[in-house]
DNA sequence: GCTAGGTTAATTTTT
DNA sequence: TTAACCTAGC
């Protein structure tokens, strides 16, 4: 967040950059080998533009060209122009990606970068606005959620049965959709046992006196400015000459209202984005934003790029032809010049440790160039399944067999404990008034002050009206904290304060991060630590140190870090990745795997229970994502049988899997496997059995009384669906066929006796494989004459 | 202040 | 099933 605050110095650069290009003679090359959609997006300079992405249609490249021929053109400087991404590695990859069109580095433009960075960095120029200063504090999930832990018990409520982070998500929630606490309707205010508007009051209250905001706080507070305050959001319309944003689908309500303001004025507005690819609905996004846009900027152009450069056509009619269930689309076809290819592949397993044995052979042949195609490398391949939880059957497998994989997402480098610990003590150093710091590090390391002592702090501090540090000073100072936390104490209270005349003196901030880590003795405490994790961390303390080096200072540091949480270490190293659906949105592979294709999981329950048809639509798009995500080979999967909080439960292929065209699906018949029942694949289309194919009746079916009262008389079974109620799964009657003492016939354990059942399950005593419990359908019957008993 | 054991809840996640 | 979180008890 440093360097380019003064606006001279933008105004220069805007000169430079644009100069130098047009001097060098080369005002259209980022025009070469624009499609004609891309072309049109790109030329179409003023007004509103609504450029339609579909996935793998060069959006990116549309966007950076756009803003290559605003600039070269002469239309706008560096400065003129605000982009907007969600991510802060949309936003580097588009300086990057600008720079080699214009062929250097843009680093004269200031306002590209995510919606939180710029509004930082505006909300800093008018923080007096809201009643804050201009170094405010932008706090995270974690100090989000401790602050509402003491608000919640401040006003005597039970935190158990009202966790703060409940309360952190619906806060959240508002802040999304723009409301401040007066503007939270009265019956939405009495959410969280009747106290969330009262809390929430409370809540932005202390944040104003810690001189804090949280992430929704910078849009909140903006668009509270724009609203109030004519002449400031008039500043912006005309400094805005051109807005650009990225991913409009993704954008909230509070979003949605800022750049409505920012672009009232010329209306120079261009947003691309996928309305297919919505899938944060439950973070606040609205498909709404933009399927209205040509509403809410009537005249606007609307430019589709249809033409997929990435996928295969098989690919590409698999996902189009799911996609094609959802209602209320924008509508685009994509297509394709590539021919030919692999079909999606579809394959059942007998249950989710199969899946991931199966699988990570199927890596292994790609990798060797077994099947069909040429060898792709681990890098190449990804494995992408709905919920985090699924990655654990895959890590086990693959660690089995000794095949390097890597996990995208979790936790990122500065939301780990040491290095949130570390920040804390810096932002003491920066700002002795940071509250919430003091809080975290005051007993870490160990300082033998317990919960009494920090009472006698807190106490001592509000009833002066002071910082904790400075409470804990006079506390020290007063005797009131004795014995060896006293002296603890007063040791950290001498260092903050040398530390933070160290940061006002200037000088090495690196040195001094590593005194303040020595001294307050958070190294020592690492070094000390024999468990096996504490080597990582001191790792890590030495990594964020060598990060400061890229930082003028620990003010700059800390507001960097706030905002940009992310951390991608390079790994040259051939991997498969394990991913989330949601985490591998933007992503490509050549080949990729989607297992846990299965109703409850995907489409996940949860979802269509809490947001009906919506959950399940943002699923749908979701596994439209998932799908497109791949060049070459896409293969997904589902199993029979999956363990859920321990429980054996029957899975059913999942309804997305009708929805696949069939004429671009290959259904593998798993080699040597089960040959009956509805986990041989070849069920998993409708088609047999006097299926449903009317997909307006299928949906019909689902809302009928008769399906109703068909899951209702499923009973226990957690998981029925518009298959059984068509007959496509054995179901319970069918069951009624074997009893204990029946012999069966399994593919894969052979030879068996029925020695219990259990609704639709089996337990079967297998003469080779032992016991196991299994669905009815995997069996067969076993005839006398195939059946050998030794 | 720490640790062991019991209780509870269990998507998706960026900033 | 498991992992995180919290409460007893040392």
């Amino acid at each position: 967040m440093s360097g380019f605050d003064e606006d001279d110095a933008f105004e220069r650069a805007s000169l430079s950059l644009s100069a130098r290009a047009m001097a060098a003679g080369r005002p259209v090359a980022y025009l070469d080998g624009l499609n004609p959609a891309q072309r049109a997006a790109v030329e179409a300079l003023e007004g509103p533009v609504l450029m339609l992405a579909g996935a793998g249609t060069g959006k990116t490249r549309a966007l950076t060209a756009r803003i290559a021929h605003l600039l070269t053109t002469g239309h706008a400087r560096p400065g003129d122009i605000l982009a907007v991404t969600f991510t802060n590695k949309a936003a580097r990859e588009m300086k990057e990606r600008i720079g080699r069109l214009l062929g250097q580095t843009v680093e004269g433009m200031p306002w590209l970068g995510t919606f939180h960075s710029v509004c930082a960095k505006l909300l800093r120029r008018h923080a007096e606005l809201v009643g804050l200063k201009s170094n405010f504090t932008i706090l995270d999930t974690d100090d989000q959620i401790r602050l509402l832990k003491q608000l919640i018990v401040a006003a005597n409520i039970d935190e158990k049965r009202w966790p703060a982070r409940q309360l952190a998500g619906i806060i959240d929630g508002w802040k999304n959709r723009a409301l401040t606490p007066d503007r939270v309707r009265g019956g939405e205010a009495g959410a969280f046992n009747n106290r969330g508007g009262e809390l929430y009051a409370a809540y932005q209250e202390r944040l104003r006196t810690l001189n804090a905001t949280d992430f929704g706080d910078l849009l909140l507070h903006m668009v509270t400015i724009f609203q109030a305050q004519p002449d400031v959001l008039e500043q912006y319309q005309r400094r805005f000459k051109y807005i650009l944003v990225d991913e409009y689908q993704d954008t909230n309500v509070a979003q949605y209202l800022w750049l409505r303001l920012l672009a009232q004025g010329h209306r120079n507005i261009c947003c691309v984005g996928d309305d297919d690819q919505s899938i944060y609905g439950w973070r606040g996004a609205e498909v709404g934003n933009i399927l209205r846009f040509e509403k809410d900027f009537p005249g606007a152009k609307v430019v589709r790029l249809e033409q997929n450069y990435r996928s295969t056509e098989h690919i590409l009619a698999a996902a189009s032809g799911l996609i094609a269930a959802n209602a209320g689309r924008l509508g685009k076809t994509l297509w394709t010049e590539a021919r030919g290819g692999e079909k999606v592949r579809l394959i059942g397993h007998w249950d989710g440790e199969e899946e991931a044995r199966w699988i990570g052979e199927e890596i292994e042949a790609l990798a060797r160039g077994t099947r069909g195609m040429a060898p792709v490398g681990l890098n190449g391949q990804a494995i992408l399944v709905r919920a985090s939880h699924q990655m654990r059957a895959f890590e086990d497998r693959f660690l089995t067999i000794g095949l390097p994989y890597r996990v995208i997402g979790g936790p990122r480098f500065y939301e780990r404990l040491e290095i949130r610990d570390a920040m804390a003590y810096f932002r003491l150093a920066v700002s002795p008034e940071d509250d919430l710091a003091f809080e975290r590090i005051v007993n870490t390391p160990k300082r033998g002050l317990g919960d009494k002592a920090q009472q006698v702090i807190q106490l001592t501090a509000r009833q002066n009206g002071v910082s904790l540090l400075e409470g804990a000073a006079l506390a020290v100072q007063a005797g009131a904290i004795g014995g060896k936390g006293g002296a603890a104490l007063r040791e950290l209270v001498a260092g903050a304060g040398r530390w933070h005349q160290a940061v006002r003196a200037g000088g090495s901030h690196i040195e001094l991060a590593e005194a303040i880590l020595d001294e307050s003795g958070y190294t020592a405490m690492w070094q000390a630590d024999k468990t096996p994790e504490a080597a990582g961390r001191l790792e890590n303390l030495k990594e964020l140190v060598k990060a400061l080096e890229q930082f003028e200072n620990l003010q700059g540091f800390l507001e960097h870090v706030a905002l940009i949480m992310d951390n991608e270490s390079e790994d040259a190293a051939e991997k498969v990745s394990i991913m989330t659906l949601h985490a591998a949105k933007g992503l490509e592979f050549p080949v990729v795997f989607l297992p846990g294709w299965e109703e409850g999981l995907f489409p996940s329950q949860r979802s269509m229970d809490e947001t009906g048809l919506k959950g399940l639509e943002e699923e749908r798009r979701l596994a439209y994502v998932g799908i497109t995500r791949a060049e070459e080979l896409c293969t997904i999967s589902f199993a029979g049988n999956r363990r859920v909080y321990g429980q054996w439960q029957s899975q059913l292929p999942s309804r997305f899997i009708d929805e696949l065209p069939e004429a671009h699906v290959d259904v593998l018949t798993p080699p040597g496997l089960y040959g009956g029942g509805y986990g041989a694949a070849g069920m998993a289309f409708g088609a047999t059995r006097g299926g449903i194919e009317d997909r307006a009746m299928r949906a019909d079916v689902y809302n009928s009384p008769g399906w109703k009262r068909m899951a209702e008389r499923a009973g226990s079974r957690p998981m029925a669906s518009p298959r059984e109620a068509r007959g496509l799964v054995i179901d319970a009657e069918a069951v009624s066929a074997f009893a204990p003492g029946d012999r069966v016939f399994h593919q894969k354990f052979g030879y068996g006796t029925v020695t219990g059942t259990e609704g639709d399950k089996l337990t079967v005593a297998f003469d080779k494989a032992g016991e196991k419990k299994l669905l009815a359908g995997f069996v067969v019957a076993a005839t006398a004459a195939d059946d050998v008993p030794f």
